[in-house]
DNA sequence: GTGAAAGCGCTAACAC
DNA sequence: GTGTTAGCGCTTTCAC
């Protein structure tokens, strides 16, 4: 049933040795018989043994993507998927052109930290792996795998300066985002968070406290609200932020979060943008279909998968393993939920 | 740097064979010998090479998972990864209870017609695969690697009855969802569809059709039009469904379009639910966010990804290898964007 | 109980 | 140029 390259050589009447060089387009080999080869592995419709010949090299042409999102408790929100969805869309594009296969898995960030991580180094079934983080914890397990020589790239968080990471500048993207709503007259201003262990979270809240202490403007403390990337979580926190008075701006670390914000926004009776201009970050299809639509933050999500991908393999090849730290911009798209303020 | 099963032998000063047996729990080995190898596992930190480990067993652990949207020109689109990306997760989660491992793979329909898939089989680096298929097509070299006794599920699509599958009961779903719209009064009902090469799309269009037609309702050709899936298509669709006179319903074949249809309805000055009910169909996150808040069809697709996880590893350990047709059913989801019919 | 040896299917170094 | 052979790291059969 199974071809294998001995029935190949059989054929052809060669060499198993020979045979393989056929196929591994060796020099040294008269055309005559490399066609020979070539021909009878038509006919048998041959094709190597991937297994074996992983062995045999020592290499399997294998990545893992290794997705650790916060407690793993049931399954990963919506709102996560539209961000870890383009990256994995991203790498395998890029993986895919240089042959290589991706393993996919999902673990809880506790999982980062158990003695199974080392096995991705010492079993050998991958030669390298992304870690898609979004929770801040101790990576200690993952600093381990490095120092073992295993090629790696963090995606969304630089958890060492000999790490390689992909990231998006999330300070930049608040503080242009801010920036924008400054330009339109807003001083007073609300920011809704998602979880505080959440290295977005962190950057997204540094770089709105930056922006307005750059410009002059107080960050009003109980106009901070820590939400959970849900809707409903959105919805909440827009309760807790008006009850300490009406910002004219509220600047949402997510789509999700905004859209649950302007809920509740709407049912205490003032308008969007009127009243209170919400700024969304994401830009996901949500931010299309609320009304007002929701002014977000685009990221160059599919980007960075293709750049992870691109210096994971750079790595896996060995050239140069000095450890990257990539940065890419993300832009702002307005939409009706932000206007000048009244 | 890398121990092999020899360096564990010499420590524990066993022979090779040995060693293998003590860590593979085989029976007629004392006890203390047992012991001392996996001390010096431990010692060690000896983890067997996965490769070598397969070779040798002839088994991978390894399945792949081939996603085929249809023509993937550039990337999959938003309202297609809520779609995909809960199977792949509920596939995941029962794989690694097995001890599986999982391989992406996102091609184009027309790949799955190139000789290359054959290799899925010939190559034996996945020992089963799933097909989350979209588009309705010529999949004979799907059938032929099944032939070839390579294990498979295909998901979302019955292509054989000789291929497991695993799928949501479409027409099943909008019959019931129509019920509701005429246990609501409604009578005069338009429909919004996926493209008409999609299962999905297919498949609900004809329990739309059947439904009004057992019900003694009359199908209005105008009104069913096709979109893409997309917020905008959904725009036009609806632009084009008004142009022939105005319904009292109209279901949409998935959310996406069906926000981009409110917003069309609402620009006609029409109110929904007043004027208008709107059904979506995938409750995602879109049918949330909508004003007002949209009803739509819930599938169960985690479900479907484990129950495919479970079938195919069923297939793969060739208990029974006879096809399972698996269907699943939805539940509608009653929001604001239905109402009894003035 | 344990060790020796063959074999999984391939590659690569080295004779001829 | 081509064939032979020794691995790659593991499992498993079969003597002892």
């Amino acid at each position: 049933m199974n071809v294998s390259l001995k029935d190949v050589a059989k054929l052809a009447g060669v060499s198993i040795g020979t045979a393989s060089q056929a196929l591994n387009d060796k020099p040294c080999l008269s055309p005559s018989t490399k066609e020979r080869v070539l021909l009878a592995t038509k006919k048998l419709n041959y094709r190597p043994h991937a297994i074996a010949k992983q062995l045999a090299l020592q290499r399997t042409n294998c990545l893992t993507c290794f997705v650790a999102p916060s407690v793993k408790t049931t399954w990963i929100h919506p709102s996560s998927w539209v961000f870890y969805y383009p990256i994995i869309e991203g790498i395998l594009n890029k993986v895919i052109v240089h042959h290589y296969k991706l393993l996919l898995e999902i673990h809880t960030v506790e999982d980062t930290r158990k003695e199974m991580l080392l096995d991705l180094a010492r079993e050998k079934s991958a030669e390298g792996a992304f870690f898609v983080l979004q929770v801040k914890d101790d990576y200690d397990n993952i600093f381990t795998l490095k120092s073992m020589g295993f090629p790696i790239v963090t995606i969304n968080a630089n958890i060492s300066e000999k790490i390689s990471s992909v990231c998006v500048e999330n300070i930049k993207a608040v503080q242009k985002s801010v920036e924008y709503l400054i330009s339109l007259g807003h001083q007073k201003f609300a920011f809704i968070s998602g979880p505080m262990n959440h290295f977005n979270s962190l950057e997204r809240l540094q770089g709105y406290k930056k922006i307005l202490y750059e410009s002059g403007l107080k960050v009003k403390k109980q106009w901070i609200v820590e939400g959970n990337w849900t809707i409903e979580s959105g919805y909440q926190c827009a309760g807790r932020i008006i009850e300490s008075g009406i910002p004219t701006a509220i600047f949402c670390s997510n789509d999700h979060m905004a859209a649950g914000a302007m809920k509740r926004i709407k049912e205490a009776g003032l308008l969007i943008p009127d009243d209170i201009s919400v700024m969304g970050y994401d830009d996901s299809n949500v931010a299309k279909v609320t009304t007002p639509t929701l002014s977000s933050v685009r990221q160059p999500l599919h980007k960075v998968g293709e750049l992870a991908a691109e210096e994971l393999i750079r790595l896996v090849k060995g050239e140069k393993p000095d450890a990257r730290k990539i940065l890419l911009e993300a832009e702002i798209v307005k939409r009706e939920s932000c206007a000048a303020v009244r």
